[in-house]
DNA sequence: AGCACGCCGACT
DNA sequence: GTCGGCGTGCTC
């Protein structure tokens, strides 16, 4: 009898069984936990000795699968012990949730041809992808690809796939989960014959029970996948590609809190292949990797230098004239108008869902509240309805005031898409407009379709929020408008000016491609602003260099660790309670400080309190041991949960 | 996470 | 007297 560690995709550790034979690590075994038999993994750990005999049960059943390959297992304890989740949580997202419906018959999956068709490359776009297959016989390295909109990125980054191709073995792309389009899938198809194997929260569980079979097989080789697909259970890794790497849809923000671009570098590491991070708008942190030297930078310029880029305008919103609040500006509207002549396409940008951001009452001043959070209602006029967009709650729009029943009084304040839609009509009237958000989107099917009337230039006037900024080009686009480029620069956030930089780097740029030259309208209260001005003047480098300089001097992240833990729990008083307990048990070290408890931003979120500490602490500490050994200490109250977000981006 | 046990309030 | 609320503890 041999006695083994297990471990199942729920969130704790490993458990000890009892088998009859010796069982490979990785082995999946059916074993009864509690009241229930489980799927689990024979995992890598020496069995727990101090556990009572008696307690040891046997394993049930020996899966007929192939074991979970070692690279996923490594990989498993290192993201664990990089987040502090729980290890059984971060297995979780390695595993299908239904085994036992894995069809006998394999899908087939075609491999990609790497030579479906040639393309001819420009002499940058040729030394690119030498550097990049170069890596391909080196092991483990870390490449940023560094191309503006319009520098053949992803064609580029083909080639360095298609010679991957040639070797056995698999390949995953990562992309943000909106950028996983058809038109993307398009792309990819062209070049190599066949669909890729992908991986969304959008596929079928059927579709995800064939693709992680095929994975674990290695018979799916191009894996093209949101974040999630880096867990996958992959035989061996040939190459990895982040595309949109700054994109801040690879910080996952509920479960296991992880950013997926950095983890993608460690898998590459573990499974010693290149690894590949693209962007025209690179994170700071993959610049701070370059200057220390731990990536290689590849640049592309641009194909038709200076034509891509839109002529970039701002407009001085302080300076708005007296009268009904308008906000499109008169500049703006001019542009527009301009652009309706031309036969030409426009897109009014807001970053911002629903009619209007809050209600508030004239007469006694209330401003709706969710009763479940910390935020305002949203005005959703079409739907006539307010909603929550923290946890989805709705209610009608109210007739009279809530609070003081006086009727009439609630008075829409600050735009959203629905009222810049409305403005935009009653503006031109004659324009055909199209407003596009995730509201009004309701299937794939419906998107594509309004991209095909954008194509054929049935739409004049675009309305939009990021929906529309990524990941597509519309050749009749001439002018982009974006009501707000303020918005996002506020709230205190580390990465605020950072996020708001590529967004509007990314929206301006949808204004004009090769032969017509676009134009972007910014409107601004802070046109003073580093963020503003690097993006009128298109100055990329100026504004990196400050951004890196701010974060040295303050010691944030890359130059410094953030740690925050967050509280949340139905009683308030003991989510305080747990609050002061930890910081009470701080460790006294040299460069590491606490900061909190604070009531989080979103104070009551889904009905529970939430508060947060934060921890700031110098490069050389090792943050992860000195929290695991501190919060070891501290009882806490079992209604309260504590999570742990290492690096996190978002302060909610 | 799930699940059971167990101890207090308000109902046929 | 029971039903059920959730606080507490356990799963090898």
């Amino acid at each position: 009898m041999q006695q083994i560690s297990v471990l199942f995709p729920t969130p704790l550790g490993c458990y000890d069984y009892l088998s009859d034979t010796q069982l490979e690590v990785g082995t999946f075994v059916l074993a009864p936990f509690g009241k229930k038999k489980l799927i689990g993994i024979v995992w890598d750990k020496e069995p727990n000795t101090h556990i009572e005999k008696s307690k040891i049960k046997q394993i049930l059943e020996i899966l007929p699968f192939r074991p979970l390959p070692f690279e996923t297992i490594q990989f498993v304890n290192w993201v664990s012990s990089y987040t502090l989740a729980p290890l059984g949580a971060v297995l979780k997202m390695a595993l299908l949730t239904d085994f036992e419906k894995i069809s006998k018959k394999p899908l087939i999956f075609q491999h990609p041809n790497p030579t479906h068709i040639s393309l001819t490359f420009s002499q940058a776009q040729q030394n690119a992808i030498q550097i990049m297959t170069d890596q391909l016989e080196r092991g483990f390295s870390v490449s940023l690809l560094d191309g503006v909109t319009g520098s053949g990125k992803t064609e580029v980054y083909f080639e360095a796939l298609a010679q991957a191709l040639k070797k056995d073995g698999q390949i995953l792309v990562l992309l943000p989960e909106i950028t996983l389009t058809t038109a993307w899938l398009e792309r990819f198809e062209k070049r190599f014959g066949v669909k890729p194997a992908l991986w969304h929260s959008g596929i079928t569980q059927k579709q995800r029970r064939d693709t992680w079979n095929a994975i674990l097989k290695g018979d799916a080789k191009v894996i093209v996948g949101a974040r999630s697909a880096l867990f996958l259970p992959y035989q061996k890794l040939n190459l990895i590609i982040v595309d949109e790497e700054h994109d801040s849809s690879f910080k996952q923000e509920d479960g296991v809190l992880y950013q997926a671009r950095d983890m993608a570098v460690v898998r590459a590491k573990i499974a010693k292949c290149p690894i590949v991070l693209a962007s025209a708008t690179p994170s700071i942190e993959s610049y701070c990797n370059v200057l220390a030297g731990k990536y290689i930078h590849i640049e592309l310029p641009e194909r038709f230098a200076g034509s891509c880029l839109p002529d970039i305008r701002l407009v001085d919103m302080r300076k708005k004239e007296k009268g009904p609040i308008q906000f499109i500006s008169p500049e703006l509207q001019l542009l527009i108008r301009e652009n309706l002549h031309k036969k030409e396409q426009t897109l009014l940008f807001l970053n911002r869902r629903g009619y209007a951001p809050l209600l508030l009452c004239r007469s006694c001043g209330e401003r709706i509240k969710c009763p479940h959070c910390t935020a305002w209602l949203v005005e959703h006029r079409k739907k006539n309805i307010l909603q929550c967009h923290h946890c989805g709650y709705v209610m009608r729009i109210p007739k009279k005031c809530p609070t003081c029943e006086q009727e009439e009084t609630l008075v829409s304040c600050g735009p959203g898409v629905e009222r810049i839609h409305e403005e935009a009509h009653q503006l031109f009237p004659e324009a055909s407009l199209s407003m596009v958000t995730s509201d009004t989107l309701n299937n794939p099917k419906e998107f594509e379709a309004l991209l095909e009337k954008i194509k054929n230039n049935e739409i004049d006037i675009l309305i939009g929020t990021q929906i529309l900024a990524k990941g597509h080009h519309f050749s009749n686009l001439t002018l982009v408008g974006v009501i707000d480029a303020d918005m996002g620069l506020s709230g205190g956030d580390l990465r605020a000016g950072e996020r708001t930089f590529q967004l509007l780097h990314q929206v301006t740029g949808r204004a004009g491609r090769e032969q017509k030259k676009g134009t972007a309208v910014l409107q601004t209260y802070v046109p003073d602003n580093l963020v503003i001005q690097s993006l009128q003047k298109n100055d990329k480098n100026t504004f990196i260099q400050e951004e890196i300089a701010t974060r040295q001097i303050l010691s944030m992240p890359p130059f410094g660790q953030l740690a925050a833990i967050i509280l949340s729990g139905k009683n308030e008083q003991f989510v305080v309670e747990v609050g002061k307990k930890i910081v009470a048990a701080a460790p006294f070290l040299e460069g590491l400080d606490v900061l909190g408890p604070t009531p989080a931003p979103l104070a009551l979120l889904r009905g529970k309190f939430r508060y947060r500490l934060l921890i700031k602490a110098t490069k050389d500490i090792k943050l992860q041991n000195i929290l695991n050994i501190w919060l070891a200490k501290v009882a806490i109250h079992s209604s309260v949960s504590v999570r742990i977000d290492i690096n996190p981006y978002s302060f909610f």
